[in-house]
DNA sequence: CAAAGAATGTCAAAAATGCGACATTTCGAA
DNA sequence: TTCGAAATGTCGCATTTTTGACATTCTTTG
């Protein structure tokens, strides 16, 4: 049984080199971002890739409400936009700056020529993709079957930084609402259960995961019950 | 929104050259498997990928009570089991035929030796999983985002085999019903409305789509209304 | 510092969904 | 062909979730 608490999706960059990266950086165009700053918006069809150098960014999609629906935050190391770079498709999400983020911006027909020239960045690419992609399906199985409160703990879950970053959700509660697919009022009653349990503190516009490996235990335990399914690879 | 119906998950061998795809062929090993034969099993460790050539394997997870949960079917040209050969994760479903069967496996080790000889197996498997990771992230955001019976209705598309391959499902609402994670009469509702829609017809075990295109217009202006709504929403 | 705006906490009624039961239909094996 | 197992079609009833409303708390801004 993977443990979700200690599961990190290995970003991009840790499977290159020293001298891998910094070639990266010289073709890049590096770029400040401040926090809440908007940096893409979904349809764009413009190819290039983005790394996320310092900070963070905050991937999903406006929702017919306003709301914002959140599909997660990407950290240091992590990339997107590599579907505009090898295939046809638009970018999927709305992203913003979550605190000052520095982005590295480099062309889709500059990434490839990198690509060919070494393919190391293709290896890197397609296993922290595989490794992403395993985290969608994970987050899509849970959606299908989990009961609501082990459905909003193992959100929390996906969705808290790594520590040493302080472990606190910064967004509204209406907005994990939508992402979660239901009501504002079901989200803040399940929230509520999970602080009667001391696993989170409920804030003004943030969550504080109290301690990610005891609400992990609490969360094995009750999928155990339910038993645990994994989603893969599939999805034709 | 990208039309999802109609958007096909590119398999991994259409982007390889006819040279490319013999080699695939002699480094692997060529089984067959009849109908209903099981594949794989979730939680098997061995590295390998596979790649369908002919027929279609279906891929899901058994649950306790032994209803089956569909997750999709893969079709000729897609593999699965990349999961294996690039990350440290067990495969996490289990596989069955779906019809006579001819499956191409090529152990991880000698894949990754392919890949690194030739790269154009690594672009050609990254842009698969580009794209399959593509339809995992619009299924998580339709299913947050989609009432019961759109959604119904959109799982069905997904599934539905290509022309001219019947368009039929060959399986019990039982197991559609917890592969969508509800119950089964709700199911049965959705899906009697769905026929006297003229859409679909329901039969022993089976779903028959009378016309996939149909259906996917149905879907389209309900889907449509949502976007509609939603793109006013954010320019404003 | 005070007021306005924003987000949370909560409740009761309404709607949706699940659950269990049972009749009906279909399939397959004796 | 007949019978039994398996799957569907449906119906109330119990439960969950949403909706809409409103008071409260927190943040920001003038």
């Amino acid at each position: 049984m993977t443990d979700l608490a200690n599961f990190r999706a290995k970003p991009f960059l840790e499977f290159l080199s020293r001298e891998q990266i910094a070639t990266l950086r010289d073709v890049g165009h590096l770029r400040q971002y401040t926090s809440g700053q908007f940096i893409q918006s979904r349809g764009d069809a413009e190819s290039g890739i983005a790394i996320v150098e310092t900070g963070a960014a905050q991937a999903g999609i406006y929702s017919s409400d306003g709301g914002f629906i959140l599909t997660s935050f990407l950290g240091p190391g992590q990339t997107f936009g590599e579907f505009t770079v090898f295939t046809d498709l638009p970018r999927t999400h709305d992203l913003a700056a979550s605190g000052p983020t520095q982005l590295l911006h480099i062309s889709g027909k500059r990434f490839l020529q990198l690509c060919e020239a070494e393919p190391a960045y293709l290896f890197a690419l397609t296993r922290a993709t595989l490794l992403r992609s395993y985290i969608a399906l994970e987050m899509l199985h849970a959606v299908r079957i989990l009961p609501l409160l082990p459905r909003v703990a193992k959100y929390l879950l996906i969705l808290t930084p790594e520590l040493p970053a302080e472990p606190r959700l910064k967004l509204r509660q209406s907005d994990l609402a939508a992402t979660l697919g239901l009501s504002r009022a079901s989200l803040n009653r399940a929230l509520s259960d999970l602080e009667t349990l001391g696993l989170i503190s409920r804030g003004y516009a943030s969550i504080r995961i109290e301690c990610k490996s005891a609400l992990n235990d609490w969360l094995e335990a009750h999928i155990g019950e339910t038993e645990q399914r994994w989603s893969e690879q599939v999805l034709s």
